[in-house]
RNA sequence: GGUACCUUAGCUCAGAUGGUAGAGCAACGGACUGAAAAUCCGUGUGUCCCUGGUUCGAUUCCUGGAGGUACCA
């Protein structure tokens, strides 16, 4: 058993999650990776809430801002880069901070994902065309002859699984459910999952401020520089969206805003749910920082415990 | 002050010749192994403004109030 600890906090979007993960990683002399979908990308800035620069030159951050929206990204990519940085780390440290809302992220990293050959370019581009033009039910047909035992398994009505599982198919010739094993992977570390919650007033109430302070630092700016490149996958994100239509003239600034207010709850009553089923979580108000720093030394106390135990046999 | 119309879910509204009601949006619950801030699925949450009357039975009809809108003064 390892003796590397990485303490991932979780939780839904506007709860304080950069916040405490600095004060964590002030308090441990650590470093911090984020695990989040969006602040991967170096145009994305204000509207997707990355750190201050003040924030980021406090505490060193891995995997913001590193790639570009006309790049391809996915979990895939995140993985195995954030793999790397935490062997890095690991090197000089016992303790790193995991912190992001991208609650798909955090689970391949912990727990693994099984291995799916990559799909040529332009197949997923083609059965996303054949889905608009003859439907669903054509999809569901051509699964029906490449992979009929994943059809019994996905969600029926869900295009984009439906699509990725043909193009993995057409891709590597082989079903796409051969490829799903699901063992869990051994990490170099073990791992604390720690949950951040709030009543959900509360955290409504600071999502709305949220968006305001963000149109307030200039967001309007960044989202118009950003509009030639609306169809990107990467700009398909909460916000953008809304102010694209703005820009659009199909609705006001201030529709738009509480639109993008909304779409921001919505999101992150997602990202509860989410984590609300992903096993045992130890979970924490955002500023109680007493019983989250508790938890991490004991954790810590117990490694070296077993460490020693181990040295002595 | 007068006349007309309106008052039903959080919002906008529909509805039944009298048998306690339903759409959209919102909200809530859930799924999710390569776009995951994406994508997809499920759920009606109600003093039908109040009061009295008619009736086996009233949210529906009648009386009287209250509030709103428009027009006339």
């Amino acid at each position: 058993m390892s003796n590397k600890l990485l303490v991932v906090i979780g939780g839904p979007t506007g709860i304080g999650k950069t916040d405490i993960a600095i004060r964590l990683a002030q308090h441990y002399q650590t470093e911090i990776i984020s695990a989040d979908s969006r602040q991967v990308y170096t145009e994305l800035n204000i509207g997707v809430g990355r750190p201050s620069p003040s924030q980021l030159n406090a505490i060193p951050h891995h995997l913001i801002g590193h790639t570009s929206i006309q790049q391809e990204y996915s979990v895939a990519h995140y993985t195995k880069e954030a793999l790397q940085i935490l062997d890095d780390l690991f090197l000089h440290s016992d303790i790193v901070i995991l912190t992001g809302g991208t609650g798909l992220y955090v689970k391949a990293l912990l727990e693994g994902f099984d291995d799916i050959p990559s799909v040529e370019d332009g197949i997923t581009d083609r059965w996303t065309s054949l889905w608009k033009e003859q439907g669903i039910e054509f999809l569901l047909n051509s699964l029906k002859e490449l992979d009929p035992a994943y059809l019994e398994m996905v969600d029926k009505a869900n295009p984009r699984r439906i699509i990725r599982a043909l193009a993995v198919c057409e891709s590597s010739g082989k079903p796409f459910s051969s490829f799903l094993k699901g063992e869990p992977i051994k990490r170099p570390f073990i791992s604390l999952p720690i949950v951040l919650t709030l009543p959900r007033e509360e955290l409504y109430a600071r999502i709305d401020q949220h968006v305001l302070n963000m149109i307030n630092l200039g967001w309007e700016e960044e989202a118009r520089s950003l509009y030639p490149f609306r169809h990107l996958k990467a700009l398909d994100t909460v916000g953008y969206k809304e102010l694209f239509d703005y820009f659009e003239d199909t609705r006001s600034l201030p529709e738009a805003i509480s639109a993008i207010q909304q779409s921001t709850r919505r999101y992150a009553k997602r990202q509860m749910t989410w984590w609300r089923h992903q096993g045992s979580w130890h979970s924490f108000s955002p500023n109680d920082d007493i019983s989250i720093i508790n938890i991490i030394d004991l954790e810590l106390e117990a490694r070296s415990k077993e460490q020693g135990a181990r040295g002595k046999e």
